[in-house]
DNA sequence: ACGCTAACGATAACGATTATCGTTAGCGAA
DNA sequence: TTCGCTAACGATAATCGTTATCGTTAGCGT
């Protein structure tokens, strides 16, 4: 078995998604990165997000029917905004032990969490009340 | 406009959502409910399912690729197993004030949250520690 | 340089979900 | 009770995000 091997391509998305805090999809990281790598094919920019998933370089989010992806690696946790369909972070000091309490009441072994809350963001708040 | 019409395909998906605690999809439920209504269509079940979130007497779980679906809209938590792929019920005594710790820290509105645990179930986690 | 093969680009295939459209059946009014 | 309106249905085509295939390109060790 052959290690992995470096790639232009790999190194541009991982670059781009860490420059950014919005939580682009596969096909936004492509628009983005086109004008950059002319050759550049949607299926290398799933392909590298799948691999850099797989070795924790990057998050994967689930909201609704797209995956989005986050650069931060860090325990943090997202909305989703009713109004703009944005993603947006949110940080809490702690994960308010909520691993640890999970563990307390489920007979099985947790490894991880995520959080998604559902509201609005600060602007759409702001507009819709 | 006219209001909705009560109709014998919802309430069979309803009763069937709720007398089950394996967080069914869409396709689940179809072919549990088509012997009892031969002519069910998988459509119907879609459609359905759609309306009785918006009802808010159903809750949807974003688990992986294909959306699954809760009878129980109480406040809970899932878990999805890493071994055999299913989702289970997390149950914890309170939301750890979650949303609370979020409003703190977030400057838009927030209107509620789930929380997707990763791991094993009690079985899979027996089998491969 | 040479050769091996991971990774690429283009595109076909896939699977879950949604839209379309003619038909059926709740349900309010006559 | 029957009539008329249209929400909901069943069947199926279309959509959309993602994955698989396959011939080509380019890291990287020899």
């Amino acid at each position: 078995m052959q290690a992995q091997r470096h790639s232009k391509q790999r190194d541009a998305i991982l670059e781009n998604l860490c420059s950014r805090y919005d939580h682009p999809t596969a096909e936004d990281l492509y628009f983005s990165l086109k004008p950059q790598i002319p050759a550049l094919s949607l299926a290398t920019v799933y392909r590298n997000l799948a691999q850099l998933e797989a070795d924790g370089k990057i998050i994967r989010i689930e909201s609704g029917t797209t995956k989005r992806y986050d650069g931060n690696v860090n325990l943090h946790y997202h909305l989703t905004c009713l109004g703009c369909g944005g993603v947006f972070d949110i940080f809490l000091d702690n994960d308010c032990g909520l691993s640890k309490k999970a563990a307390e009441s489920f007979e099985g072994k947790i490894l991880s969490h995520s959080v998604l809350f559902t509201g609005y963001c600060p602007v759409c708040s702001k507009q819709a009340g």
